[in-house]
DNA sequence: TGCTCCTGCTGAAACGTTTCAGCAAGGCAG
DNA sequence: CTGCCTTGCTGAAACGTTTCAGCAGGAGCA
């Protein structure tokens, strides 16, 4: 007759009082630091899984001076690139000795807004952004925090903020300059910049640049290039761009910003009759797992998940915050790219 | 000259004194409660925007009584079911006022108990366990927490644990009729048992249940079937059963599943040179969103993600815990299935 | 014996909120 | 003018840990 209410959570205190020692040593037991013996370790022991006892993480974290907490906010998790990306930060993080906190935007400004604010209240010690839809004002607060932080292709870096520059550049004159050299003079581009951001713009910048610099580079004269911006950034707007597209006139190459569109692509294209790559050649971004899949597989620009989840953490923990990272991009050349087709009538 | 520590983060007192009002008052504007003016309101306002003011997450949550916070675990983010089913459930979760944690196991029971302990220490208040690694250990940790908690497809519910039953075995019988009644005499089941584990094991019951049901319950008796077990849940492990199938006798159909194992049946079968459904159809479980972007579009059990999300919070918040729920399941017919061929040479 | 060092433990302060009883002041009915 | 209600605010207790100075007692050494 103690008391009456069972389904009370049992505290560090009943525990010590259980095992017949004080709070601290509790504690110490618990956090495996301080000095105790063998014999009351194990009374301590016996008495938590006695009274069923589990440590507050609030009433824990509240004492403790920091956090061995990491922010990661992506854009959508249904996106295999974003879900991959996740999984490999998380995976560097507990490696070495962090938790990761996940949320996402689903494209929304706002909600990466909200999803900042919240982590910044758990007290994380670092904070890393990899979404296209990043503003001016979410930088700004993720900036005045203090916290180390680093966006992907967002601005300058400075004092806390880092940022790592994705050579899409790169990638994309490797992509087109693997097209043209396949023959192809007819070439669609895909990209979907409707949330218009500073990021966002940065990126679509870096990729179209890439485009651009190939093309001007590029000896033949007789390239025929079209820019097409869909509304999403799903493989719905993919298909939808190829059908509206291919109305018009005819193209003998695609490229793609995502994986995802391009699996958009595919079926619009295999709706119309074109085979890849025997009338059409497809070149996207991303090289998710499902790209290597696909009939046929499909030539992508990958980036590195172990690069850029090692980037992440290196910007976070190193210490040196306001770091540029760079992080190269490679050409997989699988099926989907060949010979333009002799007669493309 | 007040102190030099400038990247301390302020608290609600430094708050109240540069608004000129006590600690309390913060507070109540804050969360928006108790009485306060307009005027005070905007004074206290105006201090946090000027002191870069921000709740502290861990004192806020152990001065409240309770939480919002609702714990979901899932085996593995990059499979696009999961993912789906994430976002399905968060967002039902935001709409009635909740914050979801995610958590994923890789499939790993370990994981899964250290999932299950960190978010029972996180004082969640409710726990969804959306995985087939769910074992006895990690059902009874929940189970004596107390915590509201919804396994899927795991033992018997009671006091606080509930279960959903996916109706796998009518959706298996569903998809099996289907291609009977094509004509198909030849079956490839495939699955993958690896971890086995009580839920797995359940989930795999029923399914297979499913399947026998059906063959039973049909007419015809020159039916042969197989089932094989690959060693894993990806699409490469899919691609390799059919490779290592096919070698041995031709079927004129692949029953798998999840999606990303079809994902791989797709790619094994092509790489045979057999087409789909002209030489062999493909049945699947999951209707994850790309599975309607493949070539051909895949014929897959739908498991609807809203009914889900909505099942999952009902469990754990409706204040009837112990409840058996079930889920529907509806065949999706779509092109991968067809006429069994003439002549199955 | 006296001194120092080490080990294992104790007890209280601190962490930054929320909550709530209580109080001052003003309005209003009688 | 009195009594009572309402409004807006105050101040302190409580939340459940971690941390750390300090203390008792035993060992080792001269």
């Amino acid at each position: 007759m103690q008391g009456q209410a069972p389904s009370a959570r049992p505290k560090i205190g009943d525990v010590a009082q259980l095992a017949g020692v004080s709070l601290g040593t509790v504690s110490a037991v618990l956090n495996q630091n301080g000095r105790t013996s063998e014999a009351t370790r194990e009374r301590v022991r016996r008495a938590i899984a006695d009274l069923g006892y589990r440590r507050d993480l609030y009433a824990s974290q509240l004492a403790r001076r920091e956090t061995r907490l990491l922010g990661l906010i992506v854009s959508n998790l249904q996106n295999p690139f974003f879900a991959e990306t996740a999984q490999a930060v998380e995976e560097e993080a507990e490696r070495q000795g962090f938790q990761l906190s996940l949320m996402a935007t689903d494209f929304s400004p706002l909600k990466l807004r909200a999803a900042i604010s919240r982590l910044l209240e758990a007290r994380i010690a670092g904070l890393a952004v990899l979404t296209s839809e990043s503003d001016s004002v979410s930088i700004a607060m993720a900036r005045e925090s203090g916290v180390p932080t680093v966006f992907l292709d967002a601005g300058k870096p400075g004092h806390s903020l880092s940022s790592i520059r994705v050579d899409a550049r790169g990638g994309m004159r490797a992509a087109v300059n693997h097209l043209i050299s396949l023959g192809h003079r007819d070439l669609l581009y895909v990209q979907n910049s409707q949330n218009t951001t500073d990021a966002l713009l940065r990126s679509h910048l870096q990729r179209r640049q890439g485009f651009a610099a190939a093309i001007r580079a590029c000896c033949v004269s007789e390239l025929q290039t079209e820019m097409l911006d869909i509304p999403g950034p799903g493989a719905e707007a993919g298909e939808r761009a190829v059908l509206t597209a291919f109305q018009e006139r005819r193209f003998t190459a695609v490229i793609t910003m995502t994986d995802v569109v391009a699996l958009g692509v595919y079926r619009g294209l295999q709706s119309l009759g074109l085979s890849i790559p025997q009338d059409v050649s497809v070149v996207s971004f991303d090289n998710t797992h499902f790209s290597h899949f696909l009939h046929p597989p499909l030539s992508t620009v990958d980036i590195s998940r172990g690069d850029l989840s090692r980037l992440v953490l290196q910007a976070l923990t190193s210490g040196k915050p306001g770091q540029l990272l760079r992080l190269r991009t490679t050409l997989l050349v699988r099926k989907s790219t060949g010979q333009r087709p002799a007669d493309p009538a």
